[in-house]
DNA sequence: TTCGACGGCATTTTT
DNA sequence: TGCCGTCGAA
């Protein structure tokens, strides 16, 4: 290797030799085989880094694949300080669902024979269920015969495999499967007659595209040169294939730069059961056989006790790459059992335990702790046993903003003013509020419409001709067509936020929320969005309602992730608090204390996962994940007794704790011993619970609708501002907001703020796709306007 | 067309 | 327990 530059030392500075391999291996493919808390993303963030600054690729060369977009976030976040602003920028990191929805919109003339146009829209989980529930009704199935959660769950296992309705009926094994595939037909048929996608689809035709149109897909290998996807353990079919097509091309067409490098650990694969395959591992190792294989398994996270429980909890499982986790960090402390008396016992030891290391001074921040589960439901308990605490909690993962009724109502309203023809977001909101236009009227308004083969709207419009629609029924819908006609013309005149008020005044919908002391939260959440329209006030409405849909469609409304009590969103700087969050969505984290609760047989291990040895398997893998997220302190709670839906439950401890060694534990505070595992089958024992649990003072301060304040583009250590006099007086913007743009890498996307800072203009721009938007220096980057 | 009563049913879920 | 969907009555 030629001499160190002092640029390369940067960046390999205080890595280990295989993370410094790994770094350093730039050309050809790359497995990197990382275990918690190696620093995995630090791998990535600095190779990305040293590919740019010292083997000189250009940054829009770059690709990065996460599979969440916080992850795809952070990831951005980093690589900002490691290689500036600007660089930044222009690398695409996203998840698979952005990415590829970018390009479908990009191509979307190609889509053009599928009845898809550039503005189709990505259905979320409730817009699929009720499409399910149409093509059943359209088959004239029994709903309650084939649960359209079972059918959907069937579907898209047949999309995760690639396979066309009728292939799918040709492999079905039971009649379930291929009444799914009839379903599925139907399912396919209306998504493209609403001119829509769900997110399976934006996977599969992307890599449809790709695979036919091959001049398509050079484009993008000639684009993204250096591949990199974090979590590779969890892609599934279409996502592997999607990276081998850009790396290797087909096996027909062969091409791409074959620098592919993915991350993962198959240890903590918990998505199985949405796809993700541990057999890409070994498609990757078959398609790009020259792979260099790292492994990275020094820990950095936890405390050897930590990780020695994680492994003796994973290791009994077949098939596993064998790593030897191990940690400079010492021993640290035991683990700490408790088992409960019961779930309300369970929060109430967990909160009692929260107040005392606050108290002890061994956490300094709420938000050093975390609570985990197997399931949201389990979150509920100790929700209230916070509640009683004064313990300002967070819970993470419930994207349950975005699934409130009255923000998808709105949302559909919006849409609708975009695109009339959204025949899903007119049914919807035909009725809502309330406006005397029930399921008969709607069925026969549809019925019409087939007929006539009109849109849903223009059959709206025109009503009044409608042969046999009584009178009632036609002033109902010949008003409601006008109130839609009218706000439509309002898009013109008035700006996104306004227009949000309008729609909420003119349907009566806020009137109506804010006329019942039960509305008034919802009505608030109905604010809380006008807030997140305001980012979009500036520019022209119909584009900024394009853009704002989107944002919501992809990333449930780009910087706003959390959701707290309640649903209400939460936004970064709320508070300290501690979190609540299940084990799945806990993966990539890490936290100073770690609780996780209910460790019984039938919880985790879940009941339904308990008789297949495969799915036992993912438990274990999902445990692992838990404990090892934990850098000092790790307890394990349960309960022997919890309330079932209703009725009470006696429950046998985990077999996971059975094989973790005794003498990892430290005797559990306040209860018995370890050996506690068989008392309850002598049964009724009563455990000794200190209930006077002491108030430390903590304040409550939960997420509400406290007012946002504006972000702000994080300071940037080591961008160093162009020549650009800092001086001298700002010239006049060249960009405004709303203008047409078009960057070389990016592809065209709106302004949506222009600012002057410095004598540099800063333009912020959303571009097509997720990705979004982007703060670019104008110094920097070559923005081009279009008419 | 709406509303209240009643019965059946409950994993995980990055997108 | 609590959410949804269905059904009968107004």
């Amino acid at each position: 290797m030629p001499e160190h530059t002092d640029l390369e030392q940067e960046l390999l500075a205080g890595l280990n030799g295989p993370q410094r391999e790994a770094v350093t291996t730039t050309e050809g493919p790359l497995l990197i085989l990382a275990g918690p808390g190696s620093g995995k993303t630090r791998v990535i963030t600095h190779r990305i880094a040293y590919l740019v600054r010292c083997r000189g690729v250009r940054p829009w060369h770059i690709l990065a694949v996460t599979f969440t977009n916080k992850a795809a976030r952070e990831m951005q976040e980093r690589l900002e300080k490691l290689v500036g602003l600007n660089e930044a920028r222009e690398m695409y990191i996203g998840t698979f669902h952005a990415i590829c929805a970018r390009v479908l919109r990009a191509e979307a003339d190609l889509l053009a024979p599928l009845g898809l146009t550039r503005s189709f829209v990505i259905l979320d989980t409730d817009d699929q269920a009720a499409l399910i529930k149409q093509a059943l009704r359209d088959l004239d199935l029994d709903e309650k015969q084939y649960r359209v959660s079972l059918i959907h769950a069937l579907i898209s296992r047949a999309k995760n495999a690639m396979l066309s309705p009728y292939q799918m009926a040709e492999q079905a094994r039971r009649y379930t499967e291929e009444v799914a595939a009839r379903v599925y037909r139907r399912y396919q048929q209306l998504l493209r007659a609403n001119n829509s996608v769900d997110f399976d689809d934006l996977l599969m035709l992307t890599e449809q595209l790709w695979r036919t149109e091959s001049e398509v897909l050079e484009r993008y290998q000639q684009r993204w040169q250096y591949i990199h996807v974090d979590e590779f353990q969890d892609c599934n079919v279409p996502q592997y294939k999607l990276i081998r097509l850009l790396g290797r091309g087909s096996y027909e067409r062969p091409g791409g730069s074959g620098n592919v490098c993915v991350v993962g650990d198959d240890d903590q694969m918990i998505y199985s059961w949405r796809g993700a395959s541990a057999e890409n591992v070994q498609a990757f190792e078959r398609d790009f056989p020259e792979a260099r294989i790292i492994l990275l398994e020094q820990n950095y996270r936890s405390t050897q006790h930590i990780l020695d429980a994680a492994q003796c909890v994973v290791r009994r499982n077949t098939a596993r790459k064998e790593k030897r986790l191990w940690t400079a960090l010492g021993q640290g402390e035991k683990l700490i059992y408790h088992e409960a008396y019961n779930d309300e016992a369970e929060g109430l030891y967990v909160a009692d335990e929260i107040l005392k290391l606050l108290a002890r001074g061994e956490v300094a921040h709420r938000g050093e702790i975390a609570v985990m589960y197997r399931t949201n439901a389990q979150s509920r308990a100790l929700e209230e046993q916070f509640l009683r605490a004064n313990i300002p909690y967070k819970v993470i993962g419930s994207r349950k903003f975005y699934e409130r009724k009255e923000v998808k109502d709105m949302l559909a309203y919006l849409r609708l003013l975009l695109n009339p023809h959204d025949d899903l977001s007119l049914q919807r909101i035909i009725n809502v509020p309330n406006r005397k236009i029930g399921p008969k009227s709607l069925g026969e308004l549809q019925r019409w419409a087939r007929e006539e083969q009109h849109s849903l709207y223009d059959a709206l419009q025109r009503s009044e001709e409608h042969p046999t629609l009584g009178r009632a029924a036609k002033n109902a819908l010949q008003q409601f067509a006008q109130l839609l006609e009218e706000l439509r013309a309002s898009v013109a005149e008035l700006r996104l936020p306004e227009l949000l008020d309008r729609v909420a005044e003119r349907t009566g919908y806020g009137p109506e929320l804010r006329a019942s002391p039960e509305g008034e939260e919802r009505w608030s959440n109905i604010l809380e969005l006008r807030r997140v329209a305001e980012d979009y006030a500036e520019i022209e409405t119909s584009l900024a309602l394009e853009l704002f849909l989107e944002n919501v469609a992809l990333v449930g409304g780009a910087d706003v992730a959390q959701t707290g009590e309640e649903g209400t969103l939460l936004h970064e700087e709320d508070q300290d608090a501690v979190t609540l969050i299940t084990l799945h969505a806990a993966k990539g984290l890490e936290f100073p204390v770690v609780f996780i609760v209910g460790l019984d047989e039938g919880i985790l291990p879940h009941g339904r996962s308990i008789d297949a040895p495969e799915q036992l398997e993912e438990e274990r893998r999902l445990a692992y994940v838990g404990f090892t997220r934990a850098m000092r302190r790790l307890y394990l709670v349960r309960a022997r007794r919890r309330s079932y839906f209703g009725d009470v439950v006696y429950t046998e401890p985990s077999r996971f704790l059975a094989d973790i060694p005794p003498d990892l534990f430290a005797s559990s505070p306040g209860s018995g011993s370890l050996r506690q595992s068989s008392t309850w089958e002598r049964g009724g024992r009563y455990e000794s619970y200190d209930h006077d649990h002491e108030d430390y003072g903590s304040r409550r301060v939960y997420g509400g609708a406290a007012s946002r304040p504006r972000r702000s583009v994080p300071a940037d250590t080591t961008f160093a501002p162009s020549s650009a006099d800092v001086s001298s007086t700002p010239a006049a913007p060249r960009f405004q907001p709303g203008d047409r743009v078009l960057h070389h890498l990016f592809g065209q996307g709106i302004v949506l703020k222009s600012e002057l800072e410095s004598g540099s203009e800063f333009v912020e721009v959303q571009f097509q796709g997720k990705h979004g938007k982007k703060r670019l220096s104008l110094d920097y980057a070559r923005l081009e306007r279009l008419p």
